[in-house]
RNA sequence: GUGGGUGUAGUUCAGUUGGUUAGAGCGCCAGAUUGUGGCUCUGGAGGUCGUGGGUUCGAGUCCCACUACCCACCCCA
């Protein structure tokens, strides 16, 4: 098969592209509300900015990434995700030396290689903010009233925030050797995956669906009641920003992301109408990832939504979607010279930017009709040898079936008709 | 990477115990007395039956392999 798109991509096209399109339109103008600028990073990036921000350990990074060789025999990367490359041009640009924060988002394509499901392609959309440089609870609150706001505007209700915090890197630390501990003394009962996660990332286990697992997660020590004092405090005020604003969530210990750069604040925004991919968006604090790249210390908020995966989202929660792009006017003609004073006709309402169809086919004047009422033309307007010779031609309201009589030369006189 | 399901016109699907030129709805194109859409009627175009082997006198129908898609595990947005 020569004409099959490579494994787990897609094209975009009618009535789908314009979902998308209608997307990224609310996008930017929650950004525009929230006074985020966008930015626009390369495809990829070297290897090594992902080995060191999303972190060695990660599946992404081990087994997931499209890596290869350039003539130059430089090691580069297709983006797996949005932040890194994010927090590259933070460094790179020095913006921390502009007035703080730094409040920046994305659109971009990502790549894994993965086995495509329901919500899983190896090539997707990601939407992503960043937020540098406030370690403030209100920073993390900020951001995660962007993601609700987002999905609001969307119509996606079928949706729930949870929230977590994973505390510090001390308290990360610390909490990772009680769980070991813990589940090492379960070592029997654990499903096979879950011993490798004990080794791996024993955070991991927390989110297992084996039903014997579960059972031992659910005694197990929970993050929050390992998080010190500072880490705690950040935590309950976030609760409170999102409480003021009135934004519905639930703690959820079991929330663990899998990607190493992750500190305190994490959150998911779940919709299980999706299939088994129903994280439509996710995010939380990463206070080390600057630093990681070799910055200065830089507190940073931030999370990442799956284009594709909203639109699962909005289609699961019926929300209508609009069917077709509008065409103000079809002006059909027939014969060659009424062909010409036609494509004349629609170049002119073009630049005035009423949408304008003219026929490119020859065809029969019942033919551009049937056309133009498959196209959703509003109105339409035929030329002929009669309307050439008076200059007048009928204006016709394809809904009402009405028409009038306008010299089709003449365009200000009745372009106010067609809205 | 592991497992399950599926693969017939553009699309949604039929295709009897293997048996002649593979069908339908929708869509597309063209007509239904002179230059006007939606409803209706008529006609037409369009298929290497996912690919390659095998069994058989004969395979869309049976067997094997491969491939693609869907779904789940895993992982994650």
């Amino acid at each position: 098969m020569i004409t099959q798109a490579p494994r787990g991509t897609y094209d975009l096209y009618g009535e789908q592209v314009r979902k998308w399109q209608s997307i990224e339109r609310t996008i930017v103008r929650l950004m525009q509300d929230f006074h985020y600028g966008e930015i626009r990073t390369p495809v990829f990036e070297h290897t090594e900015l992902f080995q060191r921000g999303v972190g060695d350990t990660t599946d992404i990074v081990q087994k997931e990434m499209y890596t290869f060789l350039d003539k130059g025999h430089r090691s580069i990367t297709l983006k797996p995700e949005g932040t890194a490359g994010a927090a590259r041009a933070y460094l790179e640009h020095k913006m921390f030396a502009d007035p703080q924060p730094t409040k920046l988002y994305y659109m971009t394509p990502c790549f894994r290689y993965e086995k495509p499901q329901a919500g899983r392609d190896r090539q997707f959309s990601q939407f992503g903010v960043e937020l540098y440089g406030s370690a403030e609870a209100a920073a993390d609150a900020e951001v995660i009233s962007i993601a609700h706001e987002l999905l609001k505007r969307l119509g996606i209700r079928n949706v729930t925030l949870h929230i977590n915090s994973l505390g510090c890197r001390d308290c990360r630390a610390r909490y990772n050797e009680q769980l070991k501990a813990y589940f090492e003394s379960y070592r029997n009962d654990l499903c096979e995956t879950c011993l490798e996660r004990l080794e791996r990332n024993p955070l991991r286990i927390l989110d297992c669906k084996n039903p014997e697992c579960r059972k031992i997660v659910e005694e197990a020590p929970s993050v929050l009641d390992a998080l010190d004092e500072e880490c705690r405090s950040h935590f309950e005020n976030v609760q409170a920003y999102l409480r003021g604003m009135g934004i519905p969530f639930v703690v959820d210990p079991g929330i663990v992301r899998g990607l190493d750069y992750y500190t305190r604040t994490v959150f998911e925004f779940v919709c299980d109408e999706i299939g088994a991919q129903g994280t439509v968006c996710a995010g939380g604090r990463y206070d080390h990832l600057i630093e990681e790249l070799g910055g200065s210390p830089t507190p940073a908020v931030g999370f990442g939504a799956g284009i594709g995966r909203m639109i699962l989202a909005m289609e699961a929660a019926g929300g209508e979607t609009q069917t077709s792009s509008p065409l103000d006017l079809y002006v059909g003609s027939m014969g060659d010279k009424a062909s010409i004073e036609a494509s004349s006709l629609v170049y002119r309402l073009r630049a005035q930017n009423i949408s304008a169809e003219s026929d490119l086919l020859g065809r029969s004047v019942k033919a551009q009709m049937k056309y133009a009422n498959k196209q959703g033309a509003r109105f339409t307007m035929i030329l002929g040898e009669t309307e050439l010779e008076t200059g007048k031609a009928a204006l016709k309201n394809m809904e009402s079936g009405e028409s009038r009589t306008v010299e089709f030369q003449n365009i200000q006189e009745w372009r106010n008709q067609l809205s």
